[in-house]
DNA sequence: GAGTTTGAAACT
DNA sequence: CAGTTTCAAACTC
């Protein structure tokens, strides 16, 4: 055990571990062959007795195939970075069970029972459901497979259960609980389950026992003990069966009448509450302070499950804080465990679960107001009350971020828009914030037992945001979704192009006429320039809308800096907020005149692996302006390397606690610090922008106006180090969102839906009969399938950046016949690039050099000269154009002057923002003086080489 | 807002 | 792989 926890505690804090490589496919597919972290028992699967033929090799098929459900699997999810040696040590549990009256369940509730302890695999490997037992495969007799999909147990009582792999239905709530007192956790789940999905270490024993390990608790329990899930009972009849039993267990005050809610102790002594009926539900039951529920009152620290499953506040308005090492607290009233172990969070979705991170810890917020982006959901993924969880990742005020938890419907059905009323109600905000220290205050919690104490240390927060058999977000070990640093990306595309349905009027207002199509594009410089004139000249947000102009149409962004507006706001969170590095908060929002907007917030996995395919948990929100090129890819799948533009990340949260003196130095610092990677990356990201998108900026255009807040340096800096965020951060790519798709024949299924070509789930789109939503889980794995299958690279980004410093390129080139290349309905074009040699347009006008064309502001400077060179140069020659100009020095010397801005004024105590607006005139000035030079230099001699000195 | 145009995606 | 059809966005009026 000691060692266990050793290894445990170590593996916790090692922040810098890599994260695991995922890919869009990765996500869609539970079973990754490539991460041993996952392992799959078989033990149930009937395919092999049938020769089914499913091709159990294919990992993929398993999640894309899902509406057959061929595969009955056991997955034990394992936490790599959790894992110690030697001991195989599972951080979490789940477990889907879906009670059945023998019938499959084609729409059977599904009870999610999480186990999010640690548990560690009996040797044995057995399961006990009750007194159903769940053989492997080595006892086949005790499973039949009645059905292709679904493996059926046949309980002592003879009641069917039915276990597969991940369900595509529903939820029902399930509770968990430990009991300390045998070293066995039990679980107990609702009635009426049918189905049974074991993710984590939950092996099935040819015992006919479902058992699961229990960690080693820090110091109380048993190591393996066994976990039983009691309570299966067949069929809907449902009787929830609170039989249960843990332990000591607490009491579930309010709860627990009509929805059943139990609380159990489990042998960390932590208490969980547990509701019966409702959908899913991940309970945390890890090891630390114990948590307890408490009945509403007191404390803060209970966590209530709704009936439905959900986690419900009481309070309006209240807030749950989970933090890590300590227990969390609710301004409502209930709780859920706030127990935590170091860990990582899990982010989950079909089946997937990746390993975000850890330390963090997560406030909720009743409030789904605050953020107005998430609340309007319609059509196919609203979320709903009864169903499952879905989070959102949202802004909050004073750089606060929020989790959104939002229920997915699935009684109704995807597209059925869940009353507004629900969502509003249950919409459930996480804000996760850093744990203010190690030290865990056990807020209210009342811990239960005692035992868990010692662990307490160790325990970090535990999160459960929810659950879904769509989107889970838990924390492993503890922490809890490390948001990534916040930023907030400004379409500063015309209104026309952003809003929903109809903008006309706003439209008009920036956007140049219709044939705006072929005005210059605008570049990042440009708008960088525009932007630090804004901010110099206005400080607050200054709508970028203004700009409109000529540029109207084309997207931009602009990253905002959360505090932006808000800075005046206190800052509630005082800690750092860290993301996984996988883990992406996008928040969008135009810079249409229309400031109410709301921002569209989204949480991109984003995978650091090769194909750099990132993954959209969930976006939501308002109307968004996108173009198609955003959705033919980029948007939806960038890759990491080249997405990266100045990430702002946690860092930013740190300036925004910070004192301001602190801030200042700290900007200094890391500007310096970093200073040299701008210097290299600068000037490459101008020229050549991120593949992820022309509408992502790439440099601290970002600035704008309304967010002086944000410390230049933030915005400036290129990348978040690979350390803070993770190999890579993922930010850079934001981009928002693309406008709500339309479909209406291809069910938001094919490519031709924006939306499913960019991985993302239909939500506030006014398609027809979609199904790409959770509630369609099934056909959409099924589709996304279909789609890799005619085209491997279906899902991955169409533009990329052959290099990092490379400009982006369309990957299969444009086929344009009368367009000239020069309309959006060119993907080149749209997406701002020039065609290139791959492309097979006809009559292609879109050659980078173009004036009309221009890619880059300053590329269009300098670039003046070539009218048409070769498509094949045109890569080439942009980056010359930006290498000349922007060198090293330049950037240095730029970098070194506003520095300079910082210190003058930090020893005359200046405020911060005041600083902070000298600091981007200063850039601004030095960018102005930087182009003009160029300008100069290329009227002049257009081939000068010579460096320009700011 | 309806109708047309366009080119990618899907299909044959 | 080429040709055709389908589809939804972009565009026009």
């Amino acid at each position: 055990m000691t060692s266990y926890r050793v290894d445990y505690l170590t593996d916790s804090l090692d922040d810098t571990e890599p994260l695991p490589e995922l890919s869009f496919e990765d996500f869609l597919e539970p079973t990754s062959d490539k991460s041993s972290q996952h392992m799959e028992i078989e033990a149930l699967d009937s395919e092999e007795d049938d020769g089914g033929g499913e091709d159990l090799a294919d990992p993929a098929n398993d999640s894309l195939n899902t509406p057959q459900f061929k595969k009955n699997v056991v997955h034990i999810l394992e936490d790599k970075r959790l894992n110690s040696p030697g001991l195989t040590v599972l951080k979490s549990h789940a477990i889907k069970v879906v009670t059945a009256g023998g019938t499959p369940p084609a729409k059977a509730q599904v009870t999610d029972v999480k186990i999010l302890n640690k548990l560690k695999p009996i040797p044995s490997s057995t399961l006990k459901i009750g007194s159903t037992t769940i053989a492997t495969k080595s006892t086949p007799g005790s499973i039949t497979k009645t059905l292709s999909n679904l493996t059926q147990i046949r309980t002592k009582d003879g009641q069917v259960i039915f276990v597969q792999k991940s369900v595509p239905g529903t939820q029902s709530s399930t509770a968990l609980t430990g009991s300390p007192s045998s070293g066995i956790r039990r679980l107990v789940a609702p009635s009426g389950i049918q189905k049974a999905v074991l993710s984590k270490g939950v092996t099935m024993a040819s015992t006919g026992l479902v058992k699961a390990a229990v960690p080693p608790k820090a110091s109380t329990s048993v190591p393996g003990t066994a976990i039983t899930i009691k309570g299966i009972q067949p069929l809907a009849g449902g009787t929830a069966k609170a039989s249960t039993v843990s332990t000591p267990a607490t009491t579930s005050g309010s709860l627990a009448q009509p929805t059943k809610i139990q609380v159990v102790r489990t042998a960390d002594g932590k208490i969980i509450k547990i509701n019966q009926a409702g959908p899913s539900l991940l309970m945390n039951a890890k090891q630390g302070t114990g948590t307890t529920v408490t009945p509403g009152g007191s404390a803060s620290t209970s966590v209530k499950l709704s009936p439905s499953g959900n986690v419900v506040l009481n309070k309006p308005i209240g807030q749950v804080v989970v933090r890590t090492e300590t227990p969390v607290k609710t301004a409502t009233g209930s709780v859920a465990s706030a127990s935590a172990t170091p860990g990582k969070m899990l982010v989950q979705s079909g089946g997937k679960q990746i390993l975000v991170s850890n330390k963090n810890i997560i406030k909720l917020s009743p409030n789904a107001s605050a953020t107005s982006s998430t609340t309007h959901t319609t059509g196919g993924q609203t979320p709903s009350t009864s169903s499952g969880l879905h989070a959102i990742q949202m802004p909050g005020k004073g750089g606060v971020q929020y989790v959104r938890v939002l229920n997915n419907n699935k009684s109704a059905a995807g597209t059925s828009a869940t009353t507004s009323m629900p969502k509003t109600v249950q919409t459930q905000k996480i804000t996760v914030v850093r744990p203010p220290v190690a030290t865990g205050v056990p807020a209210t919690s009342s811990t239960t037992s005692a035992a868990a104490a010692p662990s307490a240390a160790a325990s970090k927060a535990n999160l459960p945001i929810g659950s879904t058999n769509k989107i889970v977000m838990r924390s492993m070990g503890g922490s809890i979704v490390p948001l990534p640093s916040v930023q907030t990306l400004v379409s500063k595309r015309a209104p026309g192009a952003i809003t929903n349905a109809s903008k006309p009027a706003s439209a008009a207002s920036s956007s140049a006429p219709s044939g705006s199509q072929e005005l210059p594009r605008k570049h990042r410089l440009t708008d960088l320039n525009m932007q630090l004139k804004q901010s110099a000249s206005a400080s607050s947000e200054a709508s970028d809308s203004s700009d409109a102009g000529p540029e109207a149409k084309k997207p931009r962004y602009v990253i905002t800096m959360q505090q932006g507006s808000q800075k005046a706001a206190s800052q509630p969170i005082q800690k750092l907020i860290n993301r996984p590095a996988n883990v992406q908060r996008v928040v969008s929002s135009s810079t249409s005149p229309n400031s109410n907007s709301p921002k569209k917030i989204y949480n991109y996995v984003q995978t650091t692996g090769s194909n750099g395919a990132k993954y959209m948990i969930c976006n939501s929100g308002v109307p968004q302006s996108s173009t198609s090129a955003m959705r033919r890819g980029y948007t939806g799948y960038v890759e990491n390397k080249t997405r990266r533009p100045p990430s702002i990340s946690s860092q930013q949260h740190r300036f925004k606690h910070m004192g301001a003196q602190q801030q200042s130095k700290h900007q200094q610092l890391q500007a310096q610090a970093k200073q040299k990677i701008r210097q290299q990356q600068l000037p490459t990201e101008q020229s050549s922008p991120i593949k992820v998108e022309p509408k992502l900026p790439t440099l601290p255009p970002g600035v704008k106006a309304d967010v002086p807040a944000k410390p230049l340096f933030e915005v400036l800096k290129p990348a978040a180090t690979p350390a803070a965020a993770g190999a890579v951060d993922p930010l850079g790519g934001m981009t928002s969102r693309r406008k709500h798709c339309n479909c209406s024949k291809s069910q938001c299924l094919k490519l031709y839906c924006d939306c499913f070509a960019n991985g993302e789930f239909c939500q506030d789109c006014t398609c027809k009969d979609c199904c790409n939503n959770l509630d369609y889980e099934v056909e959409r794995e099924r589709a996304i399938r279909s789609c890799l299958d005619r085209n491997p690279s279906a899902f991955k980004p169409k533009i990329t950046a052959p290099n990092s410093g490379d400009m982006r390129l369309h990957n299969k080139g444009c086929n344009c016949k009368r367009s000239g290349c020069l309309k959006n309905y060119c993907e080149c074009y749209e997406a701002k690039i020039p065609c290139t040699s791959i492309c097979k347009c006809v009559g292609c006008r879109n050659m980078e050099d173009r004036p009309d064309v221009d890619m880059d502001s300053l590329d269009g400077l300098m670039g003046a000269e070539g009218q048409k060179k070769d498509k094949a140069k045109n890569k080439q020659s942009n980056e010359d154009h930006a290498n000349i100009y922007l060198t090293d020095d330049v950037i240095q010397a730029t970098v070194m002057c506003m520095i300079s801005r910082i210190v003058m004024h930090e020893k005359q105590n200046v405020a911060v923002e005041d600083m902070e607006r000298e600091v981007l005139e200063e850039m601004g000035e030095s960018l102005t003086q930087i182009i003009a030079f160029a300008k100069e230099k290329h009227e002049t001699s257009q081939i000068d080489e010579s460096k320009p000195s700011s």
